[in-house]
DNA sequence: GTCTATATTATGATAGAC
DNA sequence: GTCTATCATAATATAGAC
């Protein structure tokens, strides 16, 4: 018991959460949502079962948890960006934002795989996701791509379709597996990253 | 007992096979391997589930089976469009390739959901699915567009990294219902179709 | 070839000890 | 806050009738 006993409740409760919340990221993204069983992601994490009933209420409450958590990040990463970008011109700071998604998806190639799996069937889960993440997300990208075109005098195109042609490239990242399959390398290498966002900008956003 | 009788035991059971491999392609693709259980398969297409085991022998049977369907009617849209295409230009022919391969997969949304569950975790279904189909579909797809480009002038780029933008393109159709959330169309009209080839054909085999 | 009945395991969630 | 024990349901698969 002694070995158990943390100094703060909230901090080993709080650890625990994070625990979870970061297997379930995993297992949600990599199994889809009835795919991923509780216990399994319980497993990952090194707990019991039932603590995610006791943190979350449900599976539903857990995936939403971590749908908040992964949202979160990026969010968070756009604005830490944006902030140290003051005073550049519009189309350096699109095309940064741009390379900063794909980074930020190399490293979290949770990030498509779940919008993925919500993004294909209608219901409740979507809908959440929508109105509470993607909707900003989705409409923000749009909004920079378009006006980082019309600076770089790029031809006019529907700014969705642009912003789904960058989602559809970070997917990328989230088939590692096949990636390392076609082409002997793993996907989060730097190397490729880098090869990939040049690219990626340079259809997205020519000179 | 009457009404039940077909005219050749083999018809009866081909049908009944295209039923369950047709529901099969709508569940695993809409919520992947684990998540599609067998009886939800068999609901859908009118059976009992054990008719399946009967069938298939197995889940991961009904899985290779409604894999080598779906990527066998790609295949053969591939090899048809092509065998209209002789005598002309390598460049019309790769742009007419790739628009084809977006009608494909706006038709059927499950191909890029598909390769979107598997090819994240390394694992026997990745395996088998890259070895009988995806190697060669991405294989052919790279040869592709690095030819079209260098017919047309455009910078050289790695053929897998220009795959998998054209991959990932591709999987705006697959995520219809958010889709629609955001625009309010349905992504497979014909207009959208049109419109989000146009682009990105232009995007990746410009003039 | 398709059905019913069923064995076995896995699932999400609850109750209560500590 | 985390554990053990357990319930009701759903999962894959098998056996055997028709």
């Amino acid at each position: 018991m002694v070995e158990n006993r943390s100094p703060k409740p909230d901090k080993r409760s709080a650890h625990t959460r994070e625990l979870i919340e970061q297997a379930a990221l995993q297992a949600f993204s990599a199994r889809g949502y009835d795919g991923a069983s509780t216990r399994f992601i319980a497993h990952l994490a090194g707990v019991k079962q039932q603590l995610i009933t006791y943190h979350y209420e449900s599976k539903l409450g857990l995936w939403k948890a971590a749908a908040d958590r992964l949202f979160g990040a990026c969010k968070a990463r756009f604005e830490s960006r944006l902030a140290g970008l003051e005073g550049v011109d519009q189309a350096t700071q699109s095309r940064l934002l741009v390379r900063e998604f794909l980074a930020f998806s190399a490293e979290h190639p949770e990030l498509a795989r779940f919008m993925g799996h919500e993004g294909a069937v209608d219901g409740e889960r979507l809908n959440w996701l929508y109105q509470r993440h993607t909707k900003d997300l989705l409409g923000l990208t749009a909004d920079t791509l378009c006006r980082a075109r019309q600076a770089l005098g790029a031809p006019a195109a529907d700014p969705r379709h642009l912003t789904y042609v960058l989602a559809g490239a970070s997917a990328m990242f989230s088939v590692g597996a096949e990636y390392q399959l076609l082409t002997g390398h793993k996907v989060d290498k730097p190397e490729v990253v880098d090869a990939y966002t040049d690219l990626v900008v340079s259809l997205l956003l020519p000179d």
